[in-house]
DNA sequence: AACCCTGTTATCGA
DNA sequence: TTCGATAACAGGGT
């Protein structure tokens, strides 16, 4: 389920979790997520080290332990972050690969489809899977230039495609991509190079504001958003537009760049 | 039972 | 090179 504003919440779950330190108290080392890591690895340098701060940068989460080890968390489809009592150390899912234990509380990583990625660099060991100084889209310093540099690069692709690229806009997801394309009064087919100055100037206010609001309203507790934005009405079999404008026109739905996208054909236009 | 999925990567061919 | 379509991953919801 997660982007970026799913992926703050999941990494807050574990903040009760900073300042202490476990013992690992679960981990199925043949769990696909482990792909890339080398388990034993992990635990011998994770247990008994004080958690000090977490990270996320689009869609992807750090753990940053004491002695200078990195825990890398990508949730994927199915990801989920959360924390639980002791006394569901026996209840726990056949899902739940990774399970932490501090004094008082289990900390759990669970991921059913296992499209999800569990990374580790220990002190020393280069942090090759954090991305340094390009923010995400959530962040303020995520800028014109650069999203505009990527939008020429990729002049010829759909501009639903080049916004679901993490590399041009860390933390952007598939109603995300819908969000921002119905807010700029764009339609995700278009190819990028054939947007207008304007409308990219509205693209870009609009990665923006949809990625503040998803941070302010789902980030911090995973509310419901309001029916003004296109994601309450998007999955609703005949679901409105509820741009006043339009007079809610009926949605379309439509599989763009293999991914079935949203839009209002009354509001969303081809060329600015 | 068939079909869907808020993600990512590899591969093929245009 | 660049791009899009497709499959694959593996499970659960409708």
């Amino acid at each position: 389920m997660p982007e970026l504003a799913e992926v703050e919440y999941h990494r807050k779950q574990w903040d009760p979790f900073i300042g202490r330190s476990a013992r690992v108290a679960q981990l199925n080392p043949r769990a696909r997520i482990f792909r890339e890591v080398d388990p034993d690895h992990l635990v011998a340098n994770i247990e008994g080290r004080r958690l000090l701060k977490s990270l996320r940068h689009g869609k992807r989460i750090r753990f940053d332990f004491a002695g200078g080890s990195r825990l890398g968390i990508q949730l994927g489809m199915t990801g989920a972050m959360r924390m639980a009592d002791l006394s569901e150390r026996e209840a726990l899912d056949r899902h739940d690969h990774l399970v932490l234990e501090t004094e008082d509380r289990l900390f759990v990583f669970r991921d059913s489809r296992m499209f999800g990625l569990v990374r580790f660099s220990a002190k020393g060991e280069e942090l090759t899977w954090w991305p340094e100084g390009s923010p995400d889209v959530g962040d303020e310093r995520y800028s014109r230039d650069f999203m505009l540099s990527f939008l020429e690069r990729r002049g010829g692709a759909i501009l639903k495609n080049v916004l679901l690229d993490q590399e041009g806009f860390p933390g952007v997801g598939n109603w995300m991509a819908d969000e921002i394309c119905w807010r700029a009064e764009i339609l995700p087919s278009v190819r990028c190079r054939e947007l207008s100055d304007a409308q990219k100037e509205s693209l870009y206010v609009s990665v923006r504001a949809v990625s503040d609001d998803a941070l302010r309203v789902i980030g911090h507790d995973y509310s419901t958003p309001p029916p003004e934005w296109l994601f309450t009405h998007r999955w609703k079999d005949g679901g409105l537009c509820p741009l006043p404008r339009c007079h809610g026109e009926p949605l379309v739905r439509q599989k763009i760049a293999g991914r079935t996208a949203c839009f209002c054909r009354a509001c969303q236009t081809e060329a600015g």
